[in-house]
DNA sequence: AAGTTGGTCAACCGCAGGTGC
DNA sequence: CGCACCTGCGGTTGACCAACT
């Protein structure tokens, strides 16, 4: 025998809130509060939904200082850092970020950075001569050991001069790979080839338009992984 | 133009844990 | 202690929409 239900699902309406609806909750819950009985809480604001959905509709969507979309690359950061180190604990993570409700970071990890991660391990797991290394401070001023994905600092040697890199991307686009070159050249080439260096390499010029110092592929640029199998 | 596919996100479901009797 | 009730949570569903064929 299953759990009795939480209500009496023949007569409560379920399904997408009007309007209207959203204005009752949100009327009662302002001048009451919830009272602390999310169950008792519809009949007295006359409205025929279950508590929880209630509850939910409030929490998710209605309350003042919810934010929709719009997430920022250090939220991304956040997102993911927690993800990696306690996993789908969705609550958790949410409350890390203001405004943000664990559905809608569920939602977000789900539709759009699962793949980027994936794609991420997918780098790491083919390019084992990465190194990564970084720390992020939130804006509570919780410091985060990274000792993931968050970042990655490609290995390259740090004497080498724009000249010879311009010359290996000379040769990747004549569809040689850099294999050998320096050790790390086939990470670069395969960064190459996905467009990390799109901030350093002029098209028009066919060269490298850095000083010649390691190049760091941002956060953002490695999200281009998603884009992989 | 019509059908199909894939992405997004609000909402629902069921379980676990906390609390009071 | 056992039970019932309630809340919170994470997984999943399904409606909607845009892009694609």
């Amino acid at each position: 025998m299953g759990r009795a239900p939480c209500c009496d699902r023949a007569n409560v309406k379920r399904g997408p809130w009007s309007p209207d609806e959203d204005m009752l909750l949100r009327n009662y819950i302002q001048k009451h509060g919830t009272g602390g009985n999310w169950i008792a809480l519809p009949s007295k604001a006359g409205l025929r939904r279950c508590g929880k959905s209630c509850r939910l509709r409030w929490l998710n969507y209605l309350r003042p200082d919810i934010k929709h979309g719009g997430y920022t690359e250090e939220e991304d950061t956040i997102i993911c850092t927690l993800y990696k180190n306690i996993g789908s604990r969705w609550s958790v993570i949410a409350s890390h970020l203001p405004g943000r409700t664990d559905n809608d970071v569920k939602n977000y990890w789900n539709t759009k950075l699962k793949k980027k991660m994936m794609a991420i391990d997918h780098y790491q797991s083919t390019s084992p001569s990465t190194t990564i290394t970084t720390t992020i401070t939130t804006e509570t001023s919780v410091p985060y050991n990274l000792t993931t994905q968050t970042s990655y600092e490609v290995s390259t040697d740090s004497s080498s001069s724009a000249e010879q890199h311009n010359e290996n991307i000379n040769g990747l686009n004549n569809g040689n790979y850099w294999s050998g070159y320096n050790g790390d050249g086939e990470v670069e080439a395969m960064l190459f080839e996905l467009g990390f260096f799109s901030d350093d390499y002029d098209q028009t010029q066919d060269q490298v338009m850095g000083d010649g110092g390691p190049w760091l592929p941002t956060l953002t640029n490695l999200w281009a992984f998603s884009d992989l199998p």
